[in-house]
DNA sequence: GTAGAAGTTGAAGTAAGCTTGAAGTCAACC
DNA sequence: GGTTGACTTCAAGCTTACTTCAACTTCTAC
């Protein structure tokens, strides 16, 4: 047992499709070492790599977002705990405003798609302009948290 | 003040773009009337189809389900409030087992990636397949409802 | 009756996030 | 040393949800 992985391996285990990794590493997301032939040689490192980009994603960060968080990561020495908690800890607020919003989204339902209304004039969750015309130009539909492209 | 509406109405109206409004038509979840000159002439009635929309993107779905849901609205009379009430009933269950799935991930957060650990054999979160190997082939990173395309 | 705003169509473009295909290379085993 | 399977690259394709463009047409106002 070598202590460096094949790209079906990293795929194995990470659950990525290996053409999903050959693409991050075309983005910037990984990097990996090469045998003299040129095939692709992984440290265990890319396992927790990746499973901090797996997270990302679920939280909703875009794999830009994703490549700008690890950037913060120190190279040349291997991330120790302290740095993966450094980065990943603004996703905490982030991940609040998400289900903020979602619950906000599923009250409105409860008292408002739920009773049948859903629109004009009396509706906060589907009624943007005429209740919201005093917010300013622009349909606010809802809570911004469930815009992800609204996060700088 | 007529009793239809331009589509620079409904977009100003609705906050969605008239090429977005022609989109959706095409894409089969909005009729318009036309004048003998061929312009869009839309029923007040696309405004509510149109905050119900907004709302079900709120919720996650995709513009194919929501098609479908609207499928199911009676063909031939105006939806009633109970119409709207069924249709958007589902979305009470989708919604929570989205927050549920948000909310764990956020726990997961801080008991795990908050802590530093992220991956590797203890942590539920990040780590597929070593720890989940026993759930059977494939890798599940996490609960299902935040990947959209696992609902029917 | 004509200018100009508003609207029409169909096709193409955009963005993210990959996947697929073609054509060729590397490496392990018999 | 040859077959097989894993792997490589680059380019093109895919999906969703739209937007933009070009080339017209239709209203509305004066």
């Amino acid at each position: 047992m070598d202590d460096w992985l094949t790209v079906t391996q990293v795929a194995d285990r990470s659950g990525f499709a290996a053409s999903a990794l050959r693409y991050y590493e075309s983005e910037g997301l990984l990097e990996a070492d090469r045998t003299p032939g040129g095939r692709r040689r992984y440290t265990r490192d890319v396992l927790r790599r990746l499973a901090f980009i797996a997270a990302a994603k679920h939280v909703g960060l875009s794999l830009d977002e994703i490549r700008a968080a690890l950037d913060l990561l120190p190279r040349g020495r291997t991330p120790t705990k302290a740095d993966w908690t450094r980065i990943s800890r603004s996703w905490r607020s982030r991940l609040d405003a998400e289900i903020e919003a979602l619950e906000a989204l599923r009250d409105g339902l409860d008292g408002c798609i739920g009773c049948g209304c859903l629109s004009l004039a009396r509706c906060r969750i589907s009624n943007p302009q005429d209740t919201m015309a005093t917010r300013g130009p622009g349909a606010a539909f809802l809570p911004d948290p469930l815009h992800p492209e609204s996060h700088g």
